[in-house]
DNA sequence: ACAGTCTTTTCTGCCATGCGGAACGCGCCC
DNA sequence: GGGCGCGTTCCGCATGGCAGAAAAGACTGT
């Protein structure tokens, strides 16, 4: 992005940005994006309805709106299909030693979503959620990633949402910093729970999580969940330093 | 594109179509930006301003702009290299037969782009344009091409033009469509005359010509020269449409 | 399954503010 | 010096944003 106009025209600018936004973080309602422009819902339509009509944006079946066709792919994938290479062997061994589903995910503005999954063996579990998002604010991974952000970037966030959840988030993000995990106890779906940490210097961030039945959660387990992640989450981040260095990736370490 | 919105938004729509003529055309001027747009100049500057600051365009050394990061590839550079590869040998074997240059041109909104040449033996030749433009209403592949156009597109091009040149290609083209074949006699350059026929079925359009030294153009000779370019032609559209079906490309058919 | 209620999306009209044209200045080239 | 193209600024008015109504969809209770 370049700076700013000298004579800003904001309508165009308007349509720009959530033609970006579409792109960057993917399908989203009508409300969302008035609220995200800071413009009226019948505002919001009318962009989006000329981003539609110049094949900038598709209208959904469930109403939402999805980047069209003339728009790039956004950058993440790329480095997604990166660091989705380097993390799934750890991802796969982590797994194995531990015996739940494990996730990889990125931040995708006010989401994060998931760029890999490795299932367990058991009959119940956790199943493959890549290509699907979750709010950062209520997902485990997505908390361990807000818990790094700068103070503008998260207050940017938590503006989104009404006051007694944001201050729920904001109190919870400082124990995710205290403790150095975060944990999701079934705020995103009945009868799941997860445990997420960063991976230390993911470039624009990441962070891996062990998702599992509630039933099979227990606070005994959990100081050993975190040693597998804390100790994953840094092997990924070393074969990631070790890539942009130009070495050859180590299978193991 | 779809269907245009009950109560557009006139300048979202202007910056809209300028991106997605940007990704489709390439490279453009600010006054060709504002011709194409019908708007001042003044104006064209400040959408493409707004285009850059959301990189959706940006601008290049000689002051043109050019598709920005935010856009997808464009359909039509891909169909051009394909279209290039696919045209040279029946070119080269056109050239051999009838002793002219041949040219292969794409339209890029209301010009023509040379996307291959293939030279004649002659001392005395017309050279290698590939990569320059020429007007599409003065040029004879350019006017292959146009005769071909549906009324709105052709309006859009003719109402860029002063009323009596207008009337002229207007009644060219009607000629250009009852003959089959378009004549360039000295409109692009003093002493060059070329004949062209565009390539059938050709995705997004092109059209073939054989250029020469006006001194060697023989009202006797074209006939024979409007059926090689119509037999090339035909060939060229063939191994299209056989590339397309997954087929491998026949040297010579 | 159906009715009622609430939420979201879509449509429409009005008016004030943001957009486009005109004028001007600057830089480059012949 | 003149012509051309690009970029900037000012001002009037027509278009874009808001508000409200209508339509569509989702949710809840019986």
């Amino acid at each position: 992005m370049r700076n700013a106009p000298t004579y800003p025209l904001s309508s165009v600018d308007a349509a720009l940005l959530l033609a970006a936004l579409l792109r960057q973080e993917g399908p989203t309602r009508l409300t969302d994006a008035a609220a995200r422009l800071g413009v009226a819902p019948s505002t919001a339509h009318r962009l989006l309805a000329a981003l539609v009509h110049r094949d900038f944006a598709v209208q959904l079946p469930d109403r939402r709106y999805a980047p069209g066709p003339v728009l790039g792919e956004p950058v993440a994938p790329v480095a997604s299909s990166h660091l989705r290479d380097a993390a799934l062997p750890h991802l796969r061994r982590l797994v194995a030693e531990q015996g739940e589903s494990a996730h990889l995910v990125v931040p995708a503005g006010g989401v994060t979503r998931f760029v890999a999954t490795v299932e367990c063996d058991a009959v119940l579990r956790v199943g493959d959620r890549t290509g699907r998002t979750l709010p950062a604010h209520r997902s485990a991974a997505g908390k361990a990633l807000l818990a790094g952000w700068d103070t503008d970037a998260l207050a940017a966030l938590l503006g989104q949402l009404d006051p007694a959840e944001a201050e729920r988030v904001h109190r919870d993000l400082r124990g995710v910093r205290r403790r150095g995990f975060a944990l999701n106890d079934q705020a995103t779906e009945v009868g799941l729970t997860a445990v997420g940490v960063p991976v230390p210097g993911a470039p624009g961030g990441a962070a891996i999580s062990l998702a599992m039945p509630r039933v099979r959660f227990s606070r005994d387990r959990l100081p050993g969940w975190v040693t597998a992640l804390t100790s994953t989450a840094a092997a990924v981040a070393a074969d990631l330093t070790d890539e942009s260095r130009g070495r050859p990736r180590s299978p193991g370490s």
